[in-house]
Formats: C-alpha cells, sequence, structure tokens
DNA sequence: CGAAAATCATTAGGAGGCTAACAGTCAGCC
DNA sequence: GGCTGACTGTTAGCCTCCTAATGATTTTCG
C-alpha cells in the first residue's frame, strides 16, 4: 500500500533553490533519497497490483510466502529450515505486531487460504496451516512474481545490480547507526 | 506505515534453492529487487518515526508540504511555480484520491495546520491554506526532516549517490515499459 | 433556455497497520 | 499445592489508505 505522497519528484534546480533557504538541505543527498523511496514505492505498487489481480495483498501474501517453505517436506537445509509455525512466530518473522497478524490470519481463514489448529503439547498456541487451495495458489502465482521481479530488474546487467545491492547495503548499515529519535521539542 | 513483511531478507543460498523449484526465479534479478525494497522501507520507517515523534503522520505532513511553497510569496520561477491549493489538485499532486485527501485534510483542520475556504469564483471548490501553526510547524520541522534525509545519505559519497540514481532511473524507466497487470486467470 | 455530462467534495464501508488491555495457559518457586 | 509472572492469542479503538456511491454545482450543447 504506498502512499509516498509526492507523485512528481522536485526538480533538481529546486532542490538547489530549497537549499538556499534550508542549509541543512543536501541537495545530492536530498536526490537520492527522494528517488530511492519513489522507486521502491513505484516497484512495490506495481508488484501489489499484479497481486491484486490475482486477489489477495501484499500482507496476506508474505503470510503465505512465510507458511509455504515450512509446510512442504523438511528439506535438511539449514539455512532454509522450518518456518514459522504459530500466529506469533509469523508476526515476528513478518515484522508486524501480533495483533496485526491476527486481523490477517482472520481473513485468510475466512478465505480459505489458512486454517487454525490448536497445538497439542501447548493449549496456548495455535498451529497455522496452508489448505490445498493456498498451495494452489502459490504454484500458479509465484511464478508470476518472480518473473515480474525479474523483469523489473531486468533493467540492469549483473554487475549493476551488485553495485545496486553494494550501495543499498551501505544504507542499510547507516541506517542501523544512526539513532532513534526523540521526541520534538515543542518550544526552541 | 512500512509494512513490508520479510523482515529477514532470505539469504542468496535460499535463492539459489528456490530457484530449483522455480525456473522463472533470477536470484541476481530477487537479491537487487528484496533489497530495494528493504532499504526504502527502512528509510522510510525511519522518516515516519521523526515525523511521529514531532506528532503528525508523512500523510499530513505531504499536504503540509505541498501547500507550503505555494502560500508563501509567488516567486517567478517557473520550475518552482503555484502548488496545489484545491483538495483535488492535492490529491492529484500527492497521488492518492479525493476520498483520502478529504479525510487527510479533515485532521490537518481539526488540529489546526489548515483551514477550507469557499472558492468565490466557483461553488463546487475550496481552497486549502497553512495557518501560522503549519508554518511555524514546517519552520521548526523541516531542518530536522532535510538532516535525517542527509544523515541517511551521509553513507554515500557523491559519485556513489550519482551512481544510485542513475541505477533506479534505469529501473524507473524500465517501469515505466512494462505493461499493466492482467487479471490472473483462475484456470490455466 | 434547459437537460445532460462533467467535476467538485464528501460520505460509507472495508482493509490493514498500531497500542493497550484482556483471559487463558504454562512454568517456577516457595 | 498454590501464587506469581511470563507468555499465548484475541479484542477494542484509533489512524490512514482504498473504492464506490452521493449530492451539489458548473459547463456544455441541442
Amino acid at each position: 500500500m504506498p502512499h509516498l505522497m509526492l507523485k512528481d519528484l522536485p526538480r533538481y534546480e529546486c532542490l538547489l533553490e530549497a537549499a538556499r533557504e534550508f542549509p541543512e538541505l543536501d541537495p545530492t543527498a536530498a536526490e537520492a533519497y527522494l528517488h530511492l523511496l519513489r522507486t521502491a514505492d513505484d516497484v512495490f505498487a506495481l508488484s501489489e497490483s499484479r497481486l491484486a489481480a490475482a486477489g489477495i495483498s501484499q500482507g496476506r501474501f508474505g503470510v503465505l510466502m512465510l507458511l509455504s517453505h515450512c509446510s512442504g517436506p523438511r528439506n535438511g537445509n539449514a539455512s532454509c529450515a522450518t518456518g514459522p509455525r504459530t500466529p506469533a512466530e509469523l508476526a515476528d518473522a513478518a515484522g508486524v505486531t501480533r495483533a496485526t497478524m491476527t486481523g490477517l490470519i482472520d481473513t485468510l481463514e475466512r478465505d480459505g487460504y489458512v486454517v487454525r489448529e490448536p497445538d497439542p503439547s501447548d493449549r496456548r498456541m495455535l498451529l497455522v496451516r496452508l489448505t490445498r487451495k493456498a498451495e494452489n495458489f502459490l504454484t500458479r502465482f509465484l511464478p508470476i512474481h518472480f518473473r515480474g521481479a525479474s523483469e523489473v530488474m531486468g533493467a540492469l546487467s549483473d554487475s549493476e545490480r551488485k553495485t545496486l545491492v553494494r550501495l543499498l547495503g551501505k544504507i542499510q548499515h547507516q541506517l542501523a547507526t544512526l539513532p532513534p529519535p526523540a521526541p520534538t521539542q515543542k518550544t526552541a
């Protein structure tokens, strides 16, 4: 659900002009910043529209993906081992709250994609399982999804992709070092 | 309000493994694709948390930004000329529906950041205007906002920023050439 | 002139986020 | 054996986004 606002990015001259008023505005930084958000938003929107055409939302699709690579036969591969099964594990893996995951599972269960089953060993817990319908959906849709990603990234060569990943990695690393924001003081 | 799901990106070996099952999955494309969405989501989340600390949401902030560079004195610069004034113009500029803009203006007006005024020349229309409170807010917050963007992009040198913008531009161009998705057929 | 079409902003209802509070269940520790 | 605390999933209420339908107004054109 992209909502970046600012559909049309300001042109570089506008950034330069704004920088005269705000010395904190670094034009090249702002340009890269806005392009990053804008491009990712467009990519996200395309993915979402494809999912919507298939009748599912990003959030729900994410849950199906998380469940898919654990409901199949266990592969011994340690790197891609058992996935989440309980609502709490799904929430942690997806990066949303448990309340949100409850809502997602509600709609997925209503639409017949998953079922909740009690955990025999701990009555507090539930186990979420994909239905046949969900497996059929994934079998049908995942090729479309992967092909879509390949098409988007088809604009870049292999070395360009590596460069992009490297630059994004630097940004990620920078994000990890930045302190969390404190509440803005009302009075100067 | 980022909700990318997939908090932890799959490792490259997992992509390779998945590619054995799905020939449509191009591992380097998927890697770049996921990193792009993930990084932008993190950047967006940081920005949102700073805005939340200042007591405003991304959507509302976007509206204030759109209104800010038009309510001031008219500069003759054609590149940064008059901004939107009516709810419909704001919705178009922001890339949201008019109904959504109505809701945003509702809360902004409730909180005293904007006022609605009737358009004297067309009684269907309204003019949205920033209040003194909103201008004070922007004066106080924009430096924080710009500094935040600079900090994030501080991870990259000037040439790296140029490279990033260039690669993102290629992706944007590719997006523009891709056809819009058709509804997924239920039957193969 | 007057009816049809277009455009305006809004409302209603749904989805997916969040926080906070809740009842049920398990584990530990006197 | 029975508290206490930690953990489970859920509920309730709020926010922002969407689509679709509505009423009011302007514009267009026969």
